[in-house]
DNA sequence: AACTGGTTATGATTGCGATCATGAGCGACG
DNA sequence: CGTCGCTCATGATCGCAATCATAACCAGTT
């Protein structure tokens, strides 16, 4: 199949406004009240962003990973409003946010894929949000696969959606047992469900 | 303070095109499989997104409460992903999905509307995705302090992050006895941090 | 084939939060 | 003022998932 328009908005910014950047791990993408100069694609490692209390505490607001944006709401604020720290080596492409916001209202096609995309990940977010209020093991298990499917190993499906991989693993055994759920094979699983779109 | 331009992407919207619409307790706004024609603003009740799996399970893939909207990823979809059931009486406004792509390409204000609207959700959501991964009662209430403040009730606020209200209202004493929280009054508190944003 | 490192599975124990139960604080209303 | 209804706080118990520990399994390497 051809895709005649990319779904990716950042196909839409011609190479010259895209620029790479690279990180090691620890080090800062930016800080918090730095004035916002760009939005970032992650194509490689792990991002941090954290906000630190008046009393040093840190809190970790999300963790940005291959393929996603971060500093979407910078976009259209004065200032950055947290920390974003490579976890670890890390290097993507970043884009001007005075450029993004042109483009945003020259041309309509890249306005389009932006809200596309901005549209799914408010989707998807709101359905692991929605997925880890799940309390049984069991059955928030079976809402992930049902959901997402499992793409790579059980330790990391476990992790991205808050279990150990010991309770996800039995999860998935009872679930087997109750016939609600197919084994694949070793470490692989699948739910009998409408495939997720 | 003076707006100039409205946050609210609906306001761009002429009210010819907007569509009041309420809903019973059970009622469906839309099923799965059904041609998108809408996007949804819900102004008051609570909405659930279900998906049904192959062998009947349903499994709750968002809520929608007053003030936010759903079906945004389904304005570029050929069909609904899911079933959209009001679990109280539900009113608000639907906007024609043609009028509101049409107007995307056309108004960059709208457009900048929508995707700033889009981003501050995306935000949002991963703080409650991440909040929701801190298995600690304690740690997470206080991140949740710390993010998004409490607004309503104990209650509500112990529900929002996935906990119960007794596990909430012993967390919020052991960290005002750390001194880590303030309370303010009985069943209100707030954290020493940085003022959200 | 033997070795090695990483993943999955499963058993045993423990700690934490859900749940149940109850009392205290507080606003609304007659 | 006293009653009612709701929220918050706190104590007691119990169940479930985290954690620790270990074995089975598998892929890649020599």
């Amino acid at each position: 199949m051809i895709a005649i328009m990319s779904d990716d908005p950042f196909d839409h910014i011609p190479a010259t406004a895209l620029r790479p950047f690279a990180v090691d791990a620890g080090q800062p993408l930016f800080r918090r009240d730095d004035r916002p100069t760009a939005l970032y694609r992650v194509d490689a490692g792990r991002v941090a962003l954290h906000r630190v209390t008046e009393d040093g505490q840190r809190v970790t607001i999300a963790q940005i990973g291959p393929g996603e944006t971060l500093a979407e709401a910078s976009l259209f604020a004065d200032t950055y409003h947290c920390d974003a720290i490579a976890l670890t080596e890390t290097r993507g492409v970043a884009v001007d946010r005075a450029v993004l916001r042109q483009r945003l209202r020259s041309d309509p096609d890249f306005a389009e894929a932006l809200v596309r995309r901005l549209a799914l990940q408010v989707r998807t977010e709101r359905q692991r949000a929605e997925i880890m209020s799940i309390r049984s093991a069991r059955d928030r298990t079976f809402a992930a696969l049902a959901c997402f499917g499992q793409s790579g190993t059980i330790t990391a499906f476990a992790a991205s959606i808050g279990l150990s991989q010991e309770a996800c693993s039995r999860a998935l055994a009872e679930l087997v047992a109750e016939g609600r759920v197919m084994r694949l094979g070793r470490g692989r699983y699948a739910c009998r469900s409408v495939p997720p779109r």
